[in-house]
DNA sequence: TGCAAAATAGCACGATCGTTCGTTTTTCAC
DNA sequence: GTGAAAAACGAACGATCGTGCTATTTTGCA
C-alpha cells in the first residue's frame, strides 16, 4: 500500500520465493558480491567497476565472481537495483509514515538530503550514473533512467498531494518545484563532494525553504 | 581589465609569444589534437578519453599523438584548459560588455544556460569532470577544481556587483544565490541530457527568475 | 554417507590500454 | 640545396580488461 511502483526485484533467474528449494548458498555470496560492488561503484563509478578488483575485494576468483552475473553489464544492473532498493528503504519508505502533504514532502527531502550528505565520501550512484550513461545507450542506462524516473515520480506525487491537502498553492507546478529541489540536491553533491565546500548542506536546506515559501498558500486564506 | 583571474595558458613548454622562433608546425597539430580530444571527451568523459581512439580520429599514429603530451594525464589537463578557454570566450568575456550589475548577471546566466543547452548532445566537461574526479586525487582534478572555482568566483563577483549597484538587496547572500542557480544549471543538464525531458531549459529560466525575485529590492525603496 | 548439482577455481584467449624506443619523414633556418 | 632539429611513425612491452573453457571443490538432499 505504501510503495506504488517503487519496488525492485532481486534474484534474476526465477522465483525469489521464501525458500521452497533451499538457500542455495550462492544467493548469499551473490548478495555479498553485490554489496561489495555497490561500495566499489560508489567510489569508482559504474564504469570503473571491474570484475578483477571485485574478485580481490571479496577474496574470490575472477571467474567465480563472473559466474554470478554472466556479464559485466548484468553486474552493473544488479548494482543499480541494489542501490535503488537501499534508497527505497532509507529514503522513500520511512517517509511514507509522515502525514500526507507538506510534512511528508519535508521528510522526503530531508532524508534525501541526509543520504546525499552521508554519501559525500561514498558517492551517489543516481548522480554519477546519470553523468556516465547520459549518452551511452544500453540496458544499464535504461535501468538507471527507470529508477530515477520512479523516484522523481514519487516526489512529484508527494508535491501534488501537498497541494491537494491545501499545504501548497493549488496552482503549484509540481514538476517545476521538483526541478528546483532536484537542482539543490545536485548542487549539494557538487559542492560538498567535488569542491569540498563546507556548509553546502545548509545551503540546500535554505534553498528548499525558499522554494517552498514561494508556493506557500498566501497569508490571506480563502 | 575584463578578465581578472580568468585566463588560461596554452603552450606548456615555454613562451607562446607571437612567433619569434617560428610556428614549428607542431603547435598547430597539437591544437588540432586537443580540439579532437575535447570533442571526444565531451562524449566519453575525460576518463573515457583514449589515445588510440584519438589517433584514429586525427589520422595519426598513437605514438605521434602521445609525443605531444608525454602522458595521458597531461592530455586530459590540456583538454580541461581548452574547455576553460572556450568557456571563457563564449560565456564569460562577452558578458563583460553588458552593464555592470543585474544586466551583466542576467547575461552571464543566459550564456551559461545557452552553452549547457547546446551541450545536451556534447556534454559539459565541468559537470562530467566533477563527477568523474570528485574523489580521484591528482593534477587533473586539481585543474578542474581550479577552473570551476574561477568561474564560480567570477559569478559571485557579478552577484556582489549587482547588490552593490542596488539591483539586488544589500544583504544578498551571494554564495547562496550562486548555489541555487548552479543547481538550476545542474538540473537542466541532468533532465535534458540524461532523462531527455523537454522543457528543462524553460524550467531553469523560470527558476532563475524566481531566485532573483527573492533577492530583489523591495518595492518600497529607501 | 553418497551423489547429483551447484558453486568456485584455474587457465588462457583476444583486445585494448598507456608507454617506450629506435627509425624515418618532415620542417625550417641557413 | 644542405643539414640539424623537430615531428611523426611503427612495432613492441607489460598490464588489465571481460569472457570463455574445463577442472575441482562445496553444497544440500536422499
Amino acid at each position: 500500500m505504501n510503495s506504488l511502483a517503487f519496488d525492485t526485484d532481486d534474484a534474476p533467474p526465477a522465483d525469489a520465493g521464501a525458500a521452497p528449494k533451499a538457500l542455495m548458498k550462492g544467493r548469499q555470496t551473490r548478495a555479498a558480491i553485490v554489496d561489495a560492488a555497490l561500495a566499489l561503484a560508489s567510489q569508482m563509478g559504474l564504469e570503473g567497476l571491474s570484475i578483477g578488483a571485485l574478485a580481490e575485494v571479496t577474496g574470490m576468483s575472477k571467474s567465480g565472481v563472473f559466474a554470478h552475473f554472466g556479464s559485466r553489464e548484468e553486474l552493473q544492473i544488479s548494482v543499480v537495483r541494489e542501490y535503488h532498493a537501499k534508497f527505497e528503504d532509507e529514503v522513500f519508505r520511512p517517509s511514507m509514515k509522515a502525514p500526507r502533504g507538506l510534512p511528508r514532502l519535508h521528510t522526503l527531502f530531508d532524508r534525501w538530503l541526509k543520504r546525499v550528505s552521508v554519501e559525500i565520501d561514498s558517492g551517489c550512484i543516481y548522480i554519477s550514473g546519470a553523468v556516465e550513461f547520459d549518452d551511452r545507450p544500453g540496458p544499464v542506462r535504461d535501468a538507471l533512467v527507470d529508477m530515477v524516473n520512479t523516484w522523481q515520480y514519487a516526489l512529484e506525487r508527494a508535491i501534488g498531494a501537498a497541494a491537494a491537502e491545501g499545504h501548497l498553492r493549488a496552482d503549484t507546478d509540481a514538476r517545476q518545484l521538483l526541478f528546483e529541489i532536484h537542482g539543490l540536491i545536485l548542487a549539494l553533491h557538487h559542492d560538498a563532494r567535488f569542491l569540498r565546500h563546507a556548509g553546502a548542506e545548509e545551503r540546500a536546506r535554505a534553498g528548499f525553504a525558499r522554494v517552498l515559501a514561494h508556493w506557500a498558500v498566501p497569508a490571506r486564506t480563502v
